[in-house]
RNA sequence: GUGGGCGUAGCCGAGUGGUCUAAGGCACCUGGUUGUGGCCCAGGAGAUCGCGGGUUCGAAUCCCGCCGUCCACCCCA
């Protein structure tokens, strides 16, 4: 940043790996948010807006001192009080923390919260990914059924449905819980001890840093190996075994299609039991448009009692991307039904009244001026105006309006105090 | 963080060492007489050729660094 400035040369730019949502995309993010307000509306989900900074312990002691997120993608900050600060990375951990800090406990469990919210990642750029991106998001806290697990991951898939996104894959997996889990990464790591060798150098990294991350290589190399190790399903303990044979059988009921993706793995260590994304049909890297999972020892870390939660996490950027690459059609945000040209500069004080008159009967008026009346219609043309009043001397002189309608050229007068209502009707 | 592609007006894009004081299209503005849109016609404005340095008599065109972007890895939404 500080180049531009002693330069003096450079035009700023917005700071890499971040964008302007301009006009053009206005009806996409409207379309999306309004659809995300209204299933949340609809499965009893309620508004929940955290800061976009906090402590970073909110995340240092959730997300797994391994983890990426963690160790390099921070932005973290000291302020002038000397607090340690960091931008959101991440939006569950900040969610559960208010809902500790707010003693949701003794509100009905489960609490069902969903949110719009920017998260921050400093993260090497390239499209689907960015270093600020939005997040539609929910989490349901207090209730460890399985059945919520399901409600959950219905929402979501109901979210796609109603914005028309077509051919999403639903992979599930379960990953185990604090009883089950450290025994399942004895064993990978014991077969992963003999085939180290054939695996590649990231893998070995792995091995030692993130065992469960292994099952996830796309390298070519390491396929062979990832085929023949255990998966963890086969070794849930009885009860992560029942949760998740409860959620594959509500699913069913729901007949929501999934997939058993036993290399599922998520990128945060809080995750236990349920994970799950959603995949749209196209390749390429940054793909997934969704995903979430449970986390039923997060509140404990930020000192709540033990509470189990499960939410999700659904990339509004990417979700537009697929949006576009489907053509999906949304709906246009309106053009402004009037445009108000004045033909002469004495109607000018005219033309803004009866802009303010349109407004205050509810009717969107776009005020002209300031060129020749064809400019103006000109104008208003590529605005998409449906209606131009003109106001010239022969209009003030009667005290009337002429009312031309741009669909087909027709006009006609109109006293001043019936613009309003010409123009609204339809 | 690693490797690679790309970077010419708001957008698309020609030009790859001199004829470039940079083509064309879209968009924008004005006009085509006297108060009227969309088509057409004419005109206009708009370019530090991403930024900085170097090579050369001469660079948008070659080299280096930086920035940005895209692709793959990594990671994730």
């Amino acid at each position: 940043m500080g180049r531009q400035e002693e330069e003096g040369k450079s035009r700023f730019q917005a700071p890499r790996g971040t964008s302007d949502v301009l006009p053009e995309d206005e009806p996409y993010w409207r379309f999306v948010r309004g659809t995300a307000e209204r299933v949340s509306g609809l499965f009893g989900y309620r508004y929940i807006e955290t800061p976009m900074f906090e402590d970073a312990g909110v995340w240092l002691r959730t997300s797994g001192e391994g983890t990426e997120v963690v160790e390099k993608e921070m932005y973290l900050f000291e302020d002038r009080g000397g607090d340690r600060l960091a931008l959101r990375p991440e939006t569950t951990a900040s969610v559960c923390r208010a809902y500790v800090e707010h003693g949701m406990a003794s509100r009905p469990q489960p609490v069902r919260l969903y949110y719009f919210a920017q998260k921050f990642r400093y993260d090497r750029p390239q499209a689907g990914r960015y270093r600020q991106h939005t997040e539609f998001g929910v989490e349901a806290i207090g209730d460890g059924e399985a059945a919520v697990d399901a409600e959950v991951i219905d929402l979501l898939a109901t979210f796609y449905q109603a914005l028309g996104l077509a051919g999403l894959s639903l992979h599930l997996n379960s990953i185990g819980d604090r009883a089950c889990r450290p025994a399942y990464i004895d064993h990978l790591r014991a077969y992963y001890r003999d085939h180290l060798s054939q695996t590649c150098a990231d893998c070995r990294l792995r091995y030692e840093k993130n065992p469960l991350r292994l099952l996830d290589c796309k390298q070519t190399q390491c396929q062979p190996v990832i085929a023949g190790a255990p998966a963890i399903t086969e070794r849930l303990c009885a009860d992560c075994d029942a949760h998740f044979r409860a959620l594959r059988s509500s699913l069913e009921a729901l007949e929501i299609e999934y997939e058993l993706d036993p290399h599922l793995v998520r990128g945060l260590d809080y995750y236990t039991r349920t994970v799950f994304e959603f995949l749209p049909p196209e390749e390429g890297a940054q793909s997934t448009v969704g995903g979430g999972g449970r986390y039923d020892g997060l509140i404990e870390l930020l000192g709540g009692r033990p509470t189990p939660g499960i939410g999700f996490g659904n990339g509004i950027e990417r979700t537009i991307l697929n949006l576009k690459r489907q053509k999906a059609l949304v709906p246009e945000v309106e053009a402004p039904r009037v445009y108000v040209a004045h033909a002469s500069s004495e109607a000018r004080v005219a033309a803004l009244r009866l802009a303010r008159r349109l407004r205050d009967g509810g009717v969107a008026a776009v005020l002209g001026g300031g060129r020749s009346l064809k400019a103006q219609l000109r104008h208003a043309d590529a605005l998409g105006a449906r209606y131009v009043a003109i106001l010239g001397e022969q209009e003030l002189a009667k005290g009337e309006v002429t009312l031309r309608d741009m669909r087909d050229g027709q006009q006609h007068s109109v006293a001043e105090g019936e613009v309003t209502a010409a123009v609204a009707a339809e």
